[in-house]
DNA sequence: CCTGAGACTGACCGTATGGTCAAACATCAA
DNA sequence: TTGATGTTTGACCATACGGTCAGTCTCAGG
């Protein structure tokens, strides 16, 4: 029942194809799928073009690969709301990770993005699957929350997506927020701080919901 | 000195080049630049490739020509609103008419949405120039209504960023929302309410900064 | 009905790109 | 040293794609 999935093997095996991901993830984040070129991933990978074949049957494999990993590690600050917390505070919590994850990942948070435009051709399966179940799950903790006057009752759905559309914003159009503010400026730094603070007036349960 | 830019004359030429730039938005802002091919262009028009190539220099002019129309119809939102208007409402306003471009333009924000994802190749000077100028002259606007205490006190680019963010979202992530959503939902009519009740908490005026 | 500018097309070209393969090379246990 | 296994590569292939061109067709104005 083990090595269901074999893993790589060898010490040489395991250093190639980590240089191929993360060549794959730099390129496939900024090109988008098909402006990515083996060459590209090679190069970037200091691979010849075959030898990437030779670790992966395809580029539409190393593209699953990346995928098959990515929706894991972009739940987890979802995952991890805990609905015995206090409500504010897991919100706010929530923000925070995500926010952090926009600034360590963009180009995972890039990649994600070029997906969902093409109309998540790859990741539909997972998107009705996992994550719907996981959103599901979720908004139910937060409307209860909101039933129970511990915190504004807002529509829990779009919420989360207004979490999402927030922090990723700052990932994906980095050089548009760059462009506008100027030199000087830490975007990630500013955007957490305003985004909590959207969120704690949004929330604060003295607010009544109409 | 007139006819500078020369228009198309005949009524021929005015329907086809019509009918190639509204083929070209579905498969650029579908496909992305590179994903995008003449054949699925020339195809959804109704015409052949050569006939296509008639009408414009290259694949390159075409995308050129639909990023040209774009920046200024993007901005026209943000340009109406009035510094001698009431705040919130104006600032609502401007909500508004981003959820409705959302709404009924959502492949032209694709088409923009990758075209910044791939930093903005061919867009960066109209960033940095029109755009930047605009939310400039419009974040002065806002943060003098914060000011004088007529707003809460927010900082006035990362309200516009977040805007941007809430509203595209639900046009660059249709998918998403939908599939989480699942069926009976209308997206956009929910996201306009959820949004504007957002943005009337964060900046009610009894709010206090900190 | 002519005619010429405008509109259109089939056939073609050069290059880029994903992928293959046979052979060479490296590594290491016996 | 040797053989076996794992690794790497240059040369090559088929296709897709952006773009060209010579020539044909269309049609409005005279």
């Amino acid at each position: 029942m083990s090595d269901l999935k074999p893993r790589p093997r060898t010490r040489i095996q395991r250093q190639n194809r980590d240089a191929i991901l993360e060549a794959a993830l730099e390129v496939f984040s900024a090109q988008g799928f098909r402006g990515a070129t083996l060459d590209q991933i090679a190069a970037a990978a200091s691979l010849s073009k075959p030898n990437v074949l030779y670790y992966f049957a395809s580029k539409e494999a190393i593209h699953l690969a990346l995928l098959g990993g990515l929706m894991d590690s972009w739940l987890a600050p979802l995952r991890a709301l805990d609905p015995a917390g206090e409500p504010l505070a897991e919100i706010l919590g929530y923000v925070r990770r995500k926010v952090e994850m926009s600034r360590d990942f963009p180009r995972e948070s890039r990649l994600f993005a070029n997906e969902i435009l093409q109309g998540a051709p790859r990741m539909l399966d997972a998107i009705e699957g996992e994550l719907k179940t996981l959103v599901d799950e979720k908004a139910a903790v937060i409307r209860a929350w909101g039933a129970a006057g511990r915190i504004a009752a807002v529509d829990p759905y779009h919420l989360i997506f207004s979490i999402w559309a927030l922090t990723q914003h700052y990932a994906d159009f980095d050089v548009q927020v760059r462009a506008v503010l100027g030199p000087g400026h830490d975007p990630f730094a500013e955007a957490g701080q305003f985004i909590e603070e959207l969120f704690t007036r949004l929330l604060a349960p003295d607010a009544r919901a109409h």
